[in-house]
RNA sequence: GCAGCAGUAGCUCAGUUGGUUAGAGCACUAGUUUGUGGAACUAGGGGUCGGUGGUUCGAAUCCACCCUGCUGUACCA
């Protein structure tokens, strides 16, 4: 690299996205392939929509309606403005809307698609990741809620989570609204502020809560974060509300009640469940990991919940007059491989090839035979793709971890036994061509 | 966005109060071994010290601004 360097492309990455290498995939893919299984055996249909829409689609119904664009990557098409989806329920509702005469009702869909975030990223978030939404249309039914978690369960311990490693924290919007009645809060702003507060006991514990409900608070870098000014009288009322063990609104008591149908006690009644979102109208549901997840340098972080859903009844109805009250739950893939990587038992299987070395140029043909019947076998087989010192083969085929190395030089060739040398112990066996595979499959 | 901390080789870092040609380990390349990886030894390549401007006889080191990263916080559909 000289004085050209400056002239030449960044190999920087925008921030907020990353490369993703195997290791990572194939814990992605490992997941995906439960949640597949476990969608067709809740009956739920499979969908893809788009990555972009119309901003108008998605973008109205953004929670804060001053900066409508805030947070999402878009441009301009000709004269209309298209964004990149920032989550998979806003396209769901603009396809119900659509499709709604020909669609079934209630509709059960899931998804697993890209989503893009124009936010600051932090440890295990990025501006791009992978998202999985299950969701029912068009039933009120409370018996959708209730299966939404006991289904997410099951992903989750299918994916090798035990009960103690994650929980499902449940409340209800109704409960919060009941609140605000209580305490005679109708400004909208001080609602968010209050909702927004209470989110964050998780983190900031009550003491926290409780400075956010106020005047306000200062963080540990010294920034101040202003309240929502209620009275301490209110605040009281709010704490004993927050103290609660189990549920007084119908919904949840309903949900629960299913819950014990099912065998289903993994979830937790929480009233500081929040979800900050503005579109819920009822039962919210959160999935909490109940271990300490680290960053590259060993530090525990705060990770969050990697996913969670709810009830919207009116989404729908952004777009029209429809008959859609609708609840569903999602999971943040990439969060979820960022903490099953963590685990030590965890291991995903990766399959590397047994690396058939070159001689001679002029033997191309034996080679070809020998990765022709490894390749009918099953067995991921390559002929060393280069032109190199055996030494060079070597290690190359150290490098890629596989596990055997075949040697078919001149000699070999003649006698019609290729040898075998495993890459695990360094053992070197002259076997015959036919017997190759099966010797292979032990060592695999 | 706000705040704190930090940017020296591909990676992890050292670099003394400003002083010649900026160092180490790992990784990489070549060789010791022209048919044998993971160990050892030898040699080698690789840096406008995040960027720009300033102070100075002299800056990786001091100052200003900018960029990037980390952590917290805000926002998070």
């Amino acid at each position: 690299m000289t004085k050209e360097k400056n002239n030449k492309p960044s190999k920087e990455l925008p921030l907020g996205f990353v490369d993703r290498q195997e290791k990572e995939l194939l814990v992605r893919d490992f997941i995906i392939s439960n949640i597949k299984e476990i969608m067709i055996k809740y009956g739920f249909q499979y969908l893809e929509t788009p990555s972009f829409e119309y901003s108008d689609s998605i973008g109205k119904f953004l929670p804060d309606k001053d900066r409508p664009d805030e947070g999402v990557f878009s441009f301009k098409d000709e004269n209309k403005w298209m964004s990149l989806r920032y989550d998979l329920t806003a396209p769901l509702a603009r396809y119900v809307a659509k499709n709604y005469l020909e669609i079934p009702k209630p509709f059960k869909r899931y998804q697993l698609g890209t989503v893009w975030r124009n936010e600051k990223p932090g440890p295990g978030r990025f501006r791009e990741f992978l998202q999985f939404d299950a969701d029912f249309v068009g039933t009120k039914s409370l018996q959708a809620d209730a299966e939404l978690c006991v289904m997410i369960s099951e992903i989750l311990e299918k994916c090798g989570l035990t009960k103690s490693e994650y929980v499902i924290k449940i409340s209800s919007r109704k409960i919060t609204e009941e609140l605000f009645k209580k305490i005679n809060i109708n400004e909208n702003q001080q609602k968010l502020t209050t909702l927004r507060a209470l989110d964050k006991i998780d983190r900031l514990g009550w003491s926290g809560v409780k400075e956010l409900l106020g005047a306000g608070r200062k963080d540990k870098s010294g920034d101040y974060t202003k309240g929502a000014n209620l009275k301490s009288k209110d605040i009281k009322v709010i704490e004993e509300t927050l103290k609660k063990k189990s549920p007084d609104t119908e919904d949840l008591v309903e949900i629960f009640k299913i819950f014990k149908n099912y065998n289903f006690n993994n979830f937790e009644f929480d009233p500081s469940v929040i979800r900050g979102l503005e579109y819920y109208t009822g039962a919210i549901f959160e999935v909490n990991l109940k271990f300490d997840v680290t960053n590259n340098r060993g530090q525990v972080i705060q990770f969050g919940s990697i996913g969670g859903g709810g009830r919207y009844d009116n989404l729908v109805n952004n777009f029209g007059n429809f008959d859609a009250p609708a609840t569903g739950i999602s999971i943040g893939l990439d969060r979820l491989v960022y903490a099953l990587m963590q685990k030590k038992e965890f291991k995903v299987k990766q399959s590397k090839p047994v690396v058939i070395c070159v001689f001679d140029k002029n033997s191309m043909k034996e080679y070809i035979n020998v990765q022709l019947i490894l390749r009918k076998a099953g067995i991921s087989t390559e002929i060393y793709p280069g032109e190199s010192k055996l030494k060079k083969q070597m290690e190359y085929a150290n490098k890629i971890k596989s596990p055997a190395v075949i040697l078919y030089g001149e000699d070999e060739i003649k006698s019609g036994k290729p040898t075998l040398r495993n890459l695990r112990n360094g053992k070197e066996q002259s076997i015959k061509i036919n017997e190759l595979a099966n010797e292979i499959k032990k060592i695999i």
